[in-house]
DNA sequence: GAGTACGAAATCGTATACGAACCCTAGGGG
DNA sequence: CCCCTAGGGTTCGTATACGATTTCGTACTC
């Protein structure tokens, strides 16, 4: 007998990753109001899972929950986006770090190749694949990471930057052409086998100027735009 | 009127922190078989906020769940201490970094006197107050981080490594005499405004210090080495 | 005596029900 | 005209109940 729930596992883990996949794939954008017993009509199951999947999500910053109020999907606040990007500036540099040393041949292969990819993209002017080879890029570089609460929190911080992409993800040019090097330069470090820190600060760079661009561009107003 | 209820919170917070409390003060130790029903009845509420409060938990990682098996708090697997440990030193090193600019003359002057305080405790040979002392010096140095995201982080860390403290905080006197001496070092380098990567690097090593000399006398053998 | 099959007890997982808190609108008084 | 208050509706928070799953003990077979 095929039980394919036992696989899927529990009804608190299907809602969690129901909402989830809704967040991160921006069907669910920043300010929705989540309401448990809509939620729960909608996945066929009653308010008691979706409620706990509701607060795991809380948990990893992709929902806001206030008591006897409600739950909303994150929001984009300047200031909780420039820790976010912070956060995971400093945590994914300590994974691809980490990662480095145990990357073979193959991956930074893998990764040049998806470089090159990104550089043909800013040729036909292709925002959407670029970021996606973009995060492409980074996972090849941080996946091999031995530690896995450090993964675990790159992870949280990539979702939590993609639950943000419809305002946040802004294509940059002049910085896109700058990060495509950077990919290179970096590569290069890893292959040359440089020490730990040097990557580390390479990789936390690389991130910290994507913030700085952000801002530029940005200026001190944040994109808010509720239609 | 005066609203002190939100902060009490609904009893879901509650079953949170008076469970994470137990753990964290060893009165559940890592084993320890976390019966839901039980936990209700001795707190006086029913299942189901003590259920959302094990799965917070759980996300925190004192506590490990199995589907259909039940809850219990998180082991001491070595592995997962160095990963714990690695972790923290990563987080707690950026934290202290950004926190140490924003430290003023009487944070440093409270912070001395807590290493002083931890000094004289080396002469007593008083280890379950040095090690109290420590988490204090450590706070001092680090609350301060503006990032709340960081912050959360490496509270997150000590509470783990507090649940764990019966067999991993071992006291080991060559390495706590370093410890205060280190301290010294970075009140030091806090106090000459030395360069945020600096501090970083300074408060990483005494982290991972500590880590190779535990590592050192359990002779536990992890599955890869930090270089 | 060892291994297996079965059954009872314990525990988890979720649905349902009901009380409590909050928000929003309407109406009266200053 | 504005503020304050009252009421209803919506949504959350938790208790209770019951089905589902695992575990463990016991008896039976080889």
């Amino acid at each position: 007998m095929a039980r394919t729930e036992t696989a899927a596992g529990s009804k608190s883990q299907q809602s969690y990753e129901a909402v989830k996949a809704r967040i991160v794939d921006g069907t669910y954008s920043p300010g929705y109001r989540l309401v448990l017993a809509k939620i729960a009509e909608d996945l066929g199951v009653s308010v008691v899972p979706v409620r706990e999947a509701i607060r795991r999500l809380e948990a990893e910053g992709l929902v806001t929950f206030e008591r006897n109020v409600g739950a909303t999907v994150a929001g984009i606040d300047p200031t909780e986006y420039l820790y976010t990007m912070q956060t995971l500036s400093i945590v994914e540099g300590a994974a691809t770090a980490l990662s480095s040393p145990l990357m073979g041949p193959s991956d930074i292969a893998r990764a040049r190749s998806v470089n090159n990819e990104m550089r043909a993209c800013l040729e036909h002017f292709d925002p959407v694949r670029f970021t996606r080879l973009n995060q492409d890029f980074h996972s090849v570089l941080f996946e091999n990471c031995p530690n896995p609460h450090i993964l675990d929190l790159v992870h949280r911080g990539w979702n939590r930057l993609a639950s943000l992409r419809s305002s946040t993800f802004r294509f940059v040019p002049g910085r896109a052409r700058e990060s495509v090097e950077e990919h290179d330069d970096l590569l290069r470090l890893i292959e040359s086998g440089a020490d730990a820190d040097t990557i580390e600060r390479a990789a936390r760079l690389h991130r910290s100027a994507t913030l700085d661009a952000y801002l530029a561009q940005s200026g001190a107003r944040p994109s808010e735009e509720t239609p």
